[in-house]
RNA sequence: GUGAUCGUAGCUCAGAUGGUCAGAGCGCCGGGUUGUGGCCCCGGAGGUCAGGGGUUCGAAUCCCCUCGGUCACCCCA
């Protein structure tokens, strides 16, 4: 704590190794998605507020407490984006790109911004890999939706997670159910806590998420959004379950699940977690039929995944996948004192434009200080440039794993630490 | 937004009942002879004890406030 400075809350940095293993994690994610036929979009970090106020709805906790929204100097209201879905429609939407073809299959990576109380898993400023697929209401897109995740977080090791399911229709049978359960509610309410009380008039679907016992008994004989699926709604609903099992994507339906989100229709979906404590979803998802519109489009349905980084990070750490594979240096430009500081540039140069991972002392330090860091720094090989050899136009080449030194002419420098290293490897260079 | 808990050097932590209590290990920097690493030895730098206020002759140690971390609620990624 030597600067003057913190991180404002809810954020941090994110530095090595913590950002090189992000960095292989997103590689992992795009290599699939890619696969898939999915393409990268990024949008701006910031949107017209009324992008998110209709897009996420009015009433959301996310739009009423969450969002980062500011004026800015020409009296334009605009909200550093918390959700990347309702962005990418309002691309898809303002460039045509169905013209493109549907669906249009589109992934992103990004900061989000929600202005919530930090805790585990939980941060104001945090990283979602996500994917969309526009124009299609074909339930075989909303398997493949899940299936994405559920692939790559197997390809990262991992392991402990369920993947739960529901369906919570649209607004046809939506309303009879709302409608319905609220009834429910209304007769029941003498059982319930307080909470839910509220919640029975605000939010009624959120009463399921309540960790009261005497709420979760009253809500035993409660009806269920399943049962009261229209048949389109029933149709797709049943169908998406079958391609998921066609995929081997291992699910269970959990008929309570729903979504924070105004916009979410029929599929919704979420990767919980052992171990994460309260923040366990690293991934949600669902489809969205009424976004397109809400945005001032035309019809079109959608459906998409997120998954919060972080929570992904902390998923691999506890489980330990995906092991880091730490970048070594393959040599260090190591100088004696009263060495022409120029010639030593020219061969570090030179080293990395032959492609090898390089790197010098900028301290002028001692040599034997020099060799230290080296070795702190990982390196394979010192070269150290200076004395009599250097005016012969040669250095000397030590390996620090064996310990072996040579003196090489500059000429053949790269040649022979690439051959060294290729021994190293069992394979010639390319 | 609510509640609980914590906050001492870069890191992990010692510091009983307030009066050499500002420390250790690791890390960092330098040295152990003249141009060479990893082990070992020696030396050094780094903290207004999160910040502010109060109680007291005197507080890192007691009280209050603020900020921040953690956990839970809430909500979600």
């Amino acid at each position: 704590m030597s600067g003057k400075f913190k991180a404002p809350r809810g954020t941090f940095d994110i530095v090595y190794p913590d950002s090189e293993k992000l960095e292989r994690i997103l590689q992992i994610g795009y290599e699939i998605l890619i696969r898939h036929g999915y393409r990268r979009i990024s949008t701006p970090i910031f949107e017209n507020t009324e992008v998110f106020r209709r897009g996420i709805g009015e009433d959301t906790d996310i739009v009423t407490k969450e969002m980062y929204t500011f004026e800015d100097r020409g009296g334009e209201s605009l909200t550093l984006r918390p959700e990347g879905t309702a962005p990418v429609i309002r691309a898809y939407l303002e460039r045509s790109l169905y013209s493109g073809g549907i669906p249009q299959k589109l992934f992103y990576f990004g900061p989000m911004f929600r202005r919530e109380r930090p805790q585990a898993g939980r941060y104001r400023q945090f990283h979602q890999l996500g994917a969309e697929a526009i124009g299609s209401d074909d339930p075989a897109i909303d398997s493949e939706i899940i299936s994405i995740p559920d692939i790559y977080f197997k390809e990262l090791g991992l392991r402990k997670y369920r993947v739960v399911v529901n369906s919570i229709g649209c607004l046809n049978c939506r309303k009879p159910y709302i409608e319905r359960l609220t009834a429910f509610l209304e007769s029941a309410k003498h059982d319930l806590c307080n909470d839910c009380k509220k919640r029975a008039k605000r939010n009624p679907l959120r009463i399921f998420d309540c960790k009261e016992e005497a709420c979760s008994e009253a809500l035993l004989k409660a009806p269920l959004m399943p049962d009261f699926l229209c048949e389109d709604c029933r149709a797709h609903f049943d169908s998406v379950l079958e391609m998921l099992k066609v995929l081997g994507v291992s699910y269970e339906v959990e008929p309570r699940l729903v979504r924070g989100l105004d916009y979410y229709t029929r599929t919704a979906f979420e990767f919980i977690f052992e171990g994460l404590g309260a923040q366990n979803a690293v991934c949600g998802g669902g489809r969205y039929d009424y976004l397109a519109e809400a945005l001032g489009g035309p019809p079109s349905g959608g459906v998409g995944f997120s998954v919060g980084i972080e929570r992904l990070l902390r998923a691999i750490e506890l489980e330990g996948a995906c092991p880091v594979v730490l970048p070594r240096l393959d040599v260090f430009v190591a100088w004696i004192e009263g060495t022409s500081r120029k010639q030593v540039l020219e061969i570090l140069a030179s080293l990395r434009r032959e492609r090898l991972c390089a790197d010098s002392d900028f301290m002028g330090r001692s040599l034997k200080a020099q060799m230290k860091h080296a070795n702190r720094l990982g390196a394979r090989f010192v070269v150290i440039v200076g004395g009599e050899e250097q005016k012969r136009g040669e250095v000397v080449l030590r390996d620090l794993d064996s310990s072996e030194q040579w003196t090489v002419g500059r000429s053949k420098l790269a040649q022979k630490i690439r051959e060294a290293l290729g021994e190293q490897w069992g394979e010639t260079d390319g």
